[in-house]
DNA sequence: AAGACGGGGGG
DNA sequence: CCCCCAGTCTT
């Protein structure tokens, strides 16, 4: 037996009675579609009934002033769907006569509608065999087929539609890809799937393998902080300079580094001298400050790009506790400190 | 290709 | 706290 009709049994045993699931009027599943993107069953179906009992019908939420439809959405969550929904409404029913389009080229032209909206509702209410590709259906075939391509690239994307195109019942496409999403909500969750009752345990690739929390692959990207580092180089009367140890858990962990100041922003010079002036073993002292780089050298790190700049200080007194210029490079540092050092030339 | 957009639930 | 959810739109 074939993918599909596996599923397609699994699916017939054990569906849910769904309202959406019960019609295929093409304004009821997209109002169902449009509720559950990004959003589970549970948490959407109060919506859609909501919605259904409120506008009956295409023309009933056409009509209906912006501000009612959002607060009916209200509570749901990202609301741009609510506003797109509404402005296809009107557009259905002012360009189109009030007449649903019925091909997925004239269905994604909606706005808030995109390929899975766009699959979902061609083939549930015109028996287009159009696949669709949402979370469950890149979870589902990424472990039976053990495909480790990211899910969230645009290679991804072409992957697994090509594949759900290719699986897909050509007989029954709204079946098959109703099956699909409910297998991979109930059956093959992200946590705990439920192997042992799985049409597709002796199949499963990711089972086998034992790699079933692996899949599917999905690049998460570092969110990227900036950081405004100004480091110290004090130059004392006496040949000497302060380099200190950094502690704690962050980045460059007990490696050496000119005395740091840290800013929320882009510092300007007098707000820089005004700290320098602060710290303890400068108070009161006769110093000189100029700025080594005027372009803030960026280091760029995984998951922060430190914007750089070195201030050179001149210290008219001795700096007794301080470490000797020469004695520099006996220090591990980071590379960022060690370019700085190689190219001023203490 | 990367971010923004939300609120709820599971582990 | 992190991940995920019947994704889409905008940089």
């Amino acid at each position: 037996m074939n993918f599909a009709k596996q599923l397609i049994n699994w699916y017939t045993d054990n569906k849910r009675d769904l309202p959406w699931r019960n019609t295929t009027n093409p304004y009821y599943i997209w109002l169902s579609e449009i509720i559950l993107q990004q959003t589970q069953v549970v948490q959407g179906l109060p919506y859609y009934n909501a919605f259904t009992t409120n506008f009956p019908t295409v023309f009933d939420l056409a009509n209906a002033d912006e501000q009612e439809v959002l607060k009916l959405w209200q509570g749901l969550g990202y609301y741009s769907r609510a506003r797109n929904l509404h402005a296809s409404a009107k557009y259905i029913v002012n360009e189109l006569e009030g007449r649903f389009p019925d091909t997925f080229n004239e269905i994604i032209k909606l706005k808030g509608v995109g390929d899975y909206t766009a699959s979902a509702i061609a083939s549930i209410c015109f028996n287009h065999v159009t696949a669709v590709v949402d979370g469950n259906v890149y979870r589902a075939l990424s472990r039976v087929y053990g495909i480790y391509t990211p899910i969230n690239t645009g290679k991804g994307f072409k992957e697994f539609k090509a594949l759900a195109q290719q699986l897909i019942d050509k007989k029954e496409p709204a079946t098959f890809n109703q099956a699909i999403m409910e297998f991979g909500a109930r059956l093959c969750k992200p946590k705990n799937p439920d192997c042992d009752n799985c049409p597709f345990n002796t199949k499963c690739i990711a089972l086998s393998k034992a790699v079933i929390t692996d899949l599917p692959v999905k690049i998460k990207s570092v969110k990227v902080t900036k950081k405004y580092y100004n480091f110290i180089i004090i130059l004392s009367k006496d040949g000497n300079t302060i380099l200190e140890q950094r502690t704690g858990n962050g980045i460059w962990q007990n490696l050496y580094q000119f005395p740091l100041l840290e800013t929320d922003k882009d510092a300007s010079f007098s707000e820089i001298v005004k700290q320098i002036k602060l710290i303890n073993y400068l108070k009161d002292q006769s110093i000189e400050v100029s700025l080594y780089n005027e372009k803030a050298v960026i280091h760029k790190l995984s998951h922060q790009h430190l914007y750089t700049k070195f201030w050179i200080v001149t210290l008219d007194s001795a700096l007794p506790k301080g470490i000797a210029l020469d004695k520099i490079t006996d220090y591990p540092v980071p590379i960022l400190i060690g370019n700085f050092i190689e190219k001023f030339n203490f």
